[in-house]
DNA sequence: AATCGTAGTGTTTTT
DNA sequence: CACTACGATT
């Protein structure tokens, strides 16, 4: 029988922390959400407690989410609590919320509202460019290097005129120099790269006071959800937001953040009482996820941490079966292994089991396997959809359409399919684009006109400027799809592909797929899905409910579940990864990344490693992860071959297991 | 300007 | 192994 009183019934579910930390009247409440303790369910009953307790409206709240999936389900759950006015609630992602904030109001800092969004690759690019006419070798300073110490910057809030690092490192000198250039060459692209979207959305609230003032008087509840892993802009963006009679709520655990690497600062979450006194701090401890022994296992693992908060995670749920751990000769053996293990756990429901790694690499002999076994899977992330060059290239097309003064876009697509436009006439058209001070697109424009410039490069600048103009015509109120397949053929862009063998095969499908995916008409429509692109992450294009094997790294696997995981490549150097080992904090970190990935389990928690495998090349002997070492081995069964014990002695070839990493299994 | 071949390099995780 | 950069050739 159900409550007539909808609050009462909602409450009813839920455990007494739970219920307080969706019921707290507090400024600030602060829940402490380990693994699987509900958080998600906490934080879609919150939002439903405070609209149902009639004061709120929807258009009160902000809810802000790690991916863009999870805010999609978060509003579904939502709307199934509360019906249409759900919809109304602002749920997104720190990146989505800031392009919406500044899409209506960057012009406040003297920049256009219809900028495009730059992805990696695009700031590369950039960056190459302007460290080639500036005479840097590249050799010397990777783009990559100085841009990841200009985005480290942007992350801290830190704008190019105050970056003065004191520990000048010679890359740092150099990221100095450029960061200054770097934001002339994106505003004259009107671009904005990842971190300029949060830096400036932090600027425009401390520049101009009645932005902030507006939001803040419409917010009147924030909740932040996987705060462990927001770095300190977003952090300040909080600040921004939160008006003084407003409150906030966030949720997070600092053994699941993993995102250090990524400018994470996990002593937002740690120091947040500090940061906001009154804080009311709840913890969440009954896990409903996992059984017994699969929670003990990841406690095991994560309990040597020396850098987190005590707490004690804990189940009612049945002890379950022990953790089963295989030792393979090699991957190969160990895919094999997965794929039976599957066969027989799966009974078919392929959408139960999910295989875990480290590197994207890994994917391979278990996709080998998988495939030989007949058994169907999904691969989350590797090159994704949207970065492979073909998609890239028409998506640059589509850019150019909306804005015509992207030069990296532009730059892209100006001789792809190749029509005769090589660097030499690019060159051409940059010096008359300088001369004149215009838009490397009018230069375009202009080049057929001038007189000084070579018969071949006039017709070739004429064809190109006019095939533009007439799809950007187009754009303004084609069906998108239509308009894609205007640029493809226009540009020859099949044929193009078709000539590229076996491969072009497999770009032409992704081509097909790509159309397929376009909907609505319009240039508001275009400028829409260009958004949606840029923002899109792997997890995004994940499909849940189909009947397959789910593939995808630890990093992806947060925040889901599944009854069988299998976790594969416990080994020294890959995990815990090579690249950090040095370092304890980044050592802490595959801890935390290890225990993120045994916790996704329900039922049952299978582990893998391999004494030999080839990877990067070459093969290498390999020993077991220490986190293996750290699990009760009460709770491991072992299935094939008995392990091979690892004598202290066997110190790995490339040095990375020390003498005082004392390593044995008894 | 385009294309093909070779040599060399460096391999994470992602908004 | 896969990718790129660069150089020689067409």
């Amino acid at each position: 029988m159900t409550d007539l009183d909808p609050v009462k019934d909602l409450l009813r579910s839920l455990n007494p922390p739970q219920r307080e930390a969706v019921t707290a009247q507090e400024k600030a409440i602060l829940v402490f959400a380990g693994a699987g303790s509900g958080k998600t369910r906490v934080l879609t009953y919150r939002i439903a407690f405070l609209l149902l307790s009639g004061k709120v409206a929807p258009e009160e709240i902000l809810a802000v989410t790690f991916t863009n999936k999870a805010a999609g389900e978060m509003n579904e759950r939502v709307c199934a609590l509360l019906g249409p006015q759900g919809q109304r609630v602002w749920i997104s992602t720190f990146h989505s919320a800031c392009l919406r904030i500044l899409r209506s109001h960057i012009h406040h800092l003297g920049l256009p509202g219809d900028f495009v969004i730059y992805d990696g690759d695009d700031q590369q690019r950039l960056m190459e460019g302007l460290l080639k006419s500036a005479g840097v070798g590249l050799h010397a300073y990777p783009p990559k290097t100085i841009l990841k110490e200009i985005e480290r910057a942007k992350n801290r809030g830190i704008g190019p005129d105050e970056y003065h690092p004191e520990d000048f490192n010679p890359y740092q000198k150099k990221a100095a120099e450029f960061y200054p250039l770097y934001q002339e060459a994106l505003r004259a692209a009107k671009a904005l790269d990842f971190g300029d979207l949060l830096y400036f959305a932090h600027l425009l609230f401390q520049r101009v006071p009645q932005v902030r003032d507006y939001y803040q008087r419409r917010l009147r509840h924030i909740l932040v959800d996987e705060y462990q892993d927001t770095n300190s802009i977003q952090h300040l963006i909080i600040k921004d937001l939160l008006g003084p009679d407003a409150s906030l709520c966030i949720v997070g655990d600092d053994d699941q953040s993993i995102y250090r690497w990524r400018g994470a600062e996990p002593t937002n979450i740690l120091s947040f009482e500090r940061d906001f006194p009154m804080t009311k701090v709840i913890k969440l401890e009954q896990n409903y996820r996992s059984t017994q022994i699969i929670l003990q296992g990841a406690n095991a693992v994560v309990c040597r941490n020396r850098w987190r908060k005590e707490k004690s995670l804990w189940t009612a749920n049945e002890p379950g079966d022990s953790l089963t751990l295989f030792w393979a000769e090699d991957e190969e053996e160990e895919a094999r292994w997965v794929a039976g293990r599957i066969a027989e756990e799966g009974r078919g429901k392929y959408r139960r089991c999910a295989v875990f790694y480290r590197i994207n690499a890994q994917s391979r002999a278990l996709e080998e396997a998988l495939m030989r076994w007949g058994i169907p899977y999904t691969l989350v992330g590797g090159v994704r959809f949207y970065q492979r060059k073909e998609i890239k290239d028409l998506v640059a097309y589509l850019r150019v359409m909306v804005n015509p003064d992207d030069e990296v876009s532009l730059k892209r697509i100006l001789n792809v399919p190749p029509r005769g436009i090589g660097p030499k006439t690019v060159e051409k058209l940059h010096t008359l684009a300088h001369q004149k001070g215009c838009s490397l697109y009018q230069a375009l424009q202009e080049a057929s006109a001038r007189e000084d410039l070579p018969q071949a490069v006039r017709k070739k600048g004429r064809e190109v400027a006019s095939l533009l103009e007439r799809l950007r015509a187009q754009a303004r109120d084609l069906p998108l799809n239509e308009l894609a397949s205007h640029i493809i053929e226009g540009t020859n862009y099949m044929e193009y592909l078709m000539a590229q063998g076996p491969e072009g095969q497999t770009r032409m499908e992704n081509v097909k797929e790509f159309l397929g995916m376009l909907r609505g008409s319009g240039i508001e429509a275009l400028k829409e899905f260009l958004d949606q692109v840029a923002l899109l992450t792997d997890i995004d294009e994940y499909e849940d409910g189909v009947n397959r094997v789910s593939l995808m790294t630890l990093h992806s696997a947060k925040g889901l579940e599944f009854q069988v995981v299998f976790m594969v490549g416990l080994e020294e150097g890959l995990l815990p990864y090579y690249l950090r080992l040095d370092d304890p904090e980044e050592m802490e970190e595959e801890r935390r990344l290890c225990y993120v990935g045994m916790t996704r389990a329900q039922e049952r928690l299978c582990l893998s490693c391999a004494t030999r495998r080839s990877l990067f090349g070459g093969q290498q002997r390999r020993v077991p992860s220490r986190f293996l070492r750290d699990i009760p081995k009460e709770i491991i069964n072992q299935e094939g071959r008995r392990a091979p014990l690892v004598p202290s002695s066997w110190v790995w070839e490339e040095g990375l297991l020390s003498e005082d990493t004392h390593y044995e299994y008894d």
